[in-house]
DNA sequence: CACAAAACAAGCACGCGTGCTTGCTTTTGG
DNA sequence: CCAAAAGCAAGCACGCGTGCTTGTTTTGTG
């Protein structure tokens, strides 16, 4: 891919991209038909085709772009959390929200699909690969813990899992009272599991 | 609904039924045409439409089944379960495997389905807020603590949240040895949470 | 200023899944 | 034993989404 010299062409993409992440979170997989995406976006299905030959170039350039937008949306949210005693419940909050926004829910639904896309399931599986072994280590950075500390690798890991569920109970009904004591509940498990910070 | 007087009628049925959620698991929910579902039921479309006249009405029926269904699974492996001190993780590996099972893989298909579906909708939402109060009360009573205990509730649910990330974790590449480090951690830090136990 | 290439718009044909209709077979009840 | 009803098979029409082709406008360059 060459520099676009025009950038007329790379901000219709990038709206082009972003509808498409739009629509899946709020339509699913089947209701994100090229043309809704077209629509969102605010071009014609001709140029949308123009950028993306196929449907299956648009949404393997979406499954790329979700990756990007998770990752700047944590690290942007990483910056501002406290250090005192209630960092740990701030740390996990922050990993539930990553897991309860609409960014999850568009990874959501390009995940089912993948399960019967051969394509799509090979970019979804090396972006989750990749999206994965980071949010684990930012997560130990975010903790302040060691790794090597038997226990600690996996009691990291069941956090990210525990977040996928909550993430997951949220989708169809708003959960969020429930996700609070939870959280809450955990923060104080994890202390007493793992406090090994100054 | 009466009783039907042709057990054929209702073997027919059964095996629609079946070969809905087996369809839903390998194909999604896209993938999951009547005629596939038809087809694998060996029955003709004419047939399966006769017993579901629509295809809404043919998951709805499904809906339950896979409820019916991941209930009997529950309660049929919930039995042999060791008393000693490795019941615990015992427990939570019976959790998680209701959560990575070919049913919980269908019941995936029908909640993402079900974003963009505001009949499915309906049927889901309601099957999972029973269902989730039995498995909550079952995995209390499976674990032997008691809810009253401020606390517990919330790590109970918490372990159901888990199980159904490494469930969602487990949907597009096999996680077997991940998992099975995680849920031996997580059994020591039940016990060490909430050891209530004789 | 002109020309070429890219961006974009609009329309068309094909495949496919659903729902309906028609005809046949088997079972149930009188 | 016969008629009515239910179970079941096969075919057809419609809607819709995708991919392709053709035509128009805009942008960058000699």
């Amino acid at each position: 891919m060459r520099q676009p010299q025009q950038d007329r062409s790379r901000a219709t993409r990038q709206r082009l991209l972003e509808s498409a992440i739009e629509a899946l979170a709020e339509l699913g997989w089947a209701g994100s038909t090229v043309a809704v995406v077209a629509e969102r976006a605010g071009v014609s299905r001709g140029a949308a085709q123009h950028h993306f030959p196929t449907r299956e170039d648009l949404f393997a350039a979406a499954v790329e772009y979700v990756g990007d937008a998770r990752r700047s949306w944590t690290r942007e949210h990483s910056a501002d959390l406290p250090s005192g005693p209630e960092r740990t419940r701030a740390v996990v909050d922050l990993i539930v929200r990553l897991y309860t926004g609409p960014l999850f829910r568009a990874a959501l639904h390009l995940w089912v699909a993948a399960t019967s896309d051969e394509q799509l399931r090979a970019s979804v599986v090396t972006l989750e690969a990749h999206l994965g072994r980071e949010q684990h280590k930012l997560a130990l950075e975010l903790l302040g813990v060691d790794e090597s500390v038997p226990g600690v690798r996996e009691t990291v890991q069941a956090t990210l899992d525990m977040a996928r569920g909550l993430g997951l109970a949220n989708l169809l009904t708003d959960d969020g009272k429930r996700r609070a004591g939870i959280i809450d509940r955990w923060a104080e498990i994890l202390d007493a599991t793992l406090n090994v910070r100054t």
